[in-house]
RNA sequence: UCCUUAGUAGCUCAGUUGGUUAGAGCGGCGGACUGUUAAUCCGUAGGUCGUAAGUUCGAGUCUUACCUGAGGAGCCA
């Protein structure tokens, strides 16, 4: 057969080149036919729709169209033309085709049929093939190209931070140990401790829980930057929204307050989702209609605001904006607190506040984004920037609905003094963050910054209600396979 | 980690107060059908009932432990 390029299968959809000879190639999502016709629908992974291609039995061998099965990769060489059918406009009338890989019917486990997504969860190797993960896939892709897009836009540099660490100061939770040490036999100390300064890095070192603290020397220079880089916590947290490896973007800005630090995150959200309704129009449509579906059974008062709705309603409100003291007044004051409905009672200042509180002050009371405020201190990281009233800090915590905290930040503290002290309150080691105190030493500014958990990004805009289902390979406790 | 819940055919599930040969739909396979849209119609194969122990004349069904999944909580992004 002649060279032809071959031709991705999005574009074949928008071709009106009827007559024009194509080559096709992807994977068959269903065979269906009668000996006088045959119908294939293949996808490439351009795009959700698929391409119909039509073939005559009389031009091929039975055997070659018994071998076209779900799931097997083709090359097809045809041309092109306007469909007779009525459920897509464009098709190809096959001339040759070459089966690349067989996919036995009896074993291959995507069947032309609804699958739970937790079967898929199980051949997440597969899955890319369904209509729900290829959507959630070029999502995801189009979200990374966006935070990149936006921050470069703004005079952001993007910076590595790394990924294997040797302070575990920050508190962020449990850390996966990285060593080339025998566990079996590791050499000891004379107290029977592990000997560190044997191990690959002469120290104890770990991956990292967050990227922000060399983030923040990078802006201290630099002026503004981001992070975007895999994050890993040990923690055995076992729910919808928690991985124990994800994906985080930490943009650190130098001369940004508190307030400044707030409006980058809101228009940073926005831009993020009008991006996705502008460039994955086809596949929101899809996750929209398998959501409407899905809840269907569902009482209405249950069900979620349609997904393509929700996003522009997100896009079209300021997010409710107050402080973490005006919060439990308007928790104190709720129904479900005077009716004894929250399982955790609001017992006023310094309670940290539950997912209920959270839903509610979301989901009831303010039915939009709300930006959390002046956190009192003992809830939250040293680093933060210590208010006045010694009692709170320059805390912010942006909740989502359905997804509750989506970004978490602060302005940082710059008086070393004051950093210090803090340090020493908390028992920390000061010595080992020796360099991220000189930062406060040596020209130190106003700054702050925040942390966007990516997958939870993917969750609100997807629609999807489990973490594990936004990620290709999600890492969970007990849980790494593929 | 705690609480709740589930595990029966490749998938989704039914299986009564413990009772004899464990069912359905979808998918697979065989066949029919001149353009189909997860096609339709007819036929057919397919199960160590999560694992282990126990109670019982008898266990898919009851008890205990463990494994795995899911939902919620905590931790957080």
């Amino acid at each position: 057969m002649s060279k032809i390029k071959k031709t991705k299968i999005a574009d074949l959809l928008k071709s009106e080149e009827f007559g024009k000879e194509v080559l096709v190639q992807g994977w068959v999502r269903t065979k269906r036919g009668n000996k006088q016709v045959v119908f294939i629908t293949m996808n490439d992974g351009s795009g959700m729709n698929n391409i119909q291609i039509v073939a005559d039995p009389a031009m091929f061998s039975e055997e070659l169209l018994k071998s076209v099965t779900t799931g097997s990769s083709l090359s097809v060489y045809g041309t092109i033309a306007q469909s007779q059918g009525s459920g897509q406009t464009v098709e190809v009338m096959a001339t040759e085709i070459i089966v690349h890989g067989l996919a036995d019917a009896d074993k291959y486990p995507l069947q032309p049929k609804k699958h739970s997504l937790e079967f898929l969860r199980e051949i997440a190797h597969l899955r890319f093939r369904t209509n729900t993960f290829g959507a959630i896939a070029r999502i995801r892709h189009n979200m990374i190209f966006a935070v990149h897009s936006f921050f470069n836009s703004k005079g952001f540099y993007n910076i590595h931070t790394p990924i294997i660490t040797a302070s575990d100061c920050e508190g962020a939770g449990e850390m996966f140990r990285v060593s080339t040490l025998n566990p079996k036999n590791p050499p000891l100390n004379e107290d029977g401790s592990v000997d560190w300064k044997q191990d690959f890095f002469a120290r104890e070192t770990s991956l990292t829980v967050s990227g922000q603290l060399e983030g923040e020397l990078a802006a201290m220079a630099m002026s503004e930057i981001y992070t975007f880089g895999p994050t890993f916590r040990a923690e055995n947290s076992n729910t919808t929204r928690h991985l124990a490896e994800f994906w985080m973007i930490e943009p650190e800005m130098a001369f940004y307050e508190l307030e400044d630090n707030m409006n980058l995150a809101e228009e940073f959200l926005k831009y993020l989702i009008k991006y996705a309704l502008d460039h994955c129009a086809d596949d929101l449509r899809f996750l929209s209609d398998r959501l409407i579906e899905e809840e269907r059974n569902k009482p209405q008062s249950e069900r979620s605001m349609e997904l393509i709705e929700k996003l522009k309603f997100v896009l079209d409100n300021d997010f409710a904006r107050i402080t973490y003291t005006e919060a439990v007044d308007i928790l104190m004051k709720s129904k479900p607190q005077k009716e004894g409905k929250f399982q955790y009672q609001v017992k006023g200042f310094g309670t940290d506040l539950q997912s209920e509180h959270e839903r509610y002050l979301v989901e009831k009371h303010f039915k939009k984004p709300v930006i959390l405020t002046d956190y009192p201190k003992e809830i939250k990281s040293f680093y933060m920037k210590q208010n006045d009233d010694g009692l709170t800090v320059r805390a912010m915590d942006i909740l989502f609905p359905g997804i509750g905290e989506i970004i978490g930040g602060s302005q940082r503290e710059e008086n070393l003094e004051k950093l210090e002290t803090r340090m020493d309150e908390l028992g920390m080691e000061k010595e080992s963050l020796w360099w991220y105190l000189d930062t406060r030493r040596f020209g130190t500014v106003p700054h702050a910054g925040f942390g966007l958990g990516f997958e939870r990004l993917m969750l609100f805009v997807t629609g999807m209600g489990n973490i594990r289902d936004v990620i290709p390979f999600p890492r969970t406790p007990k849980t790494a396979e593929f």
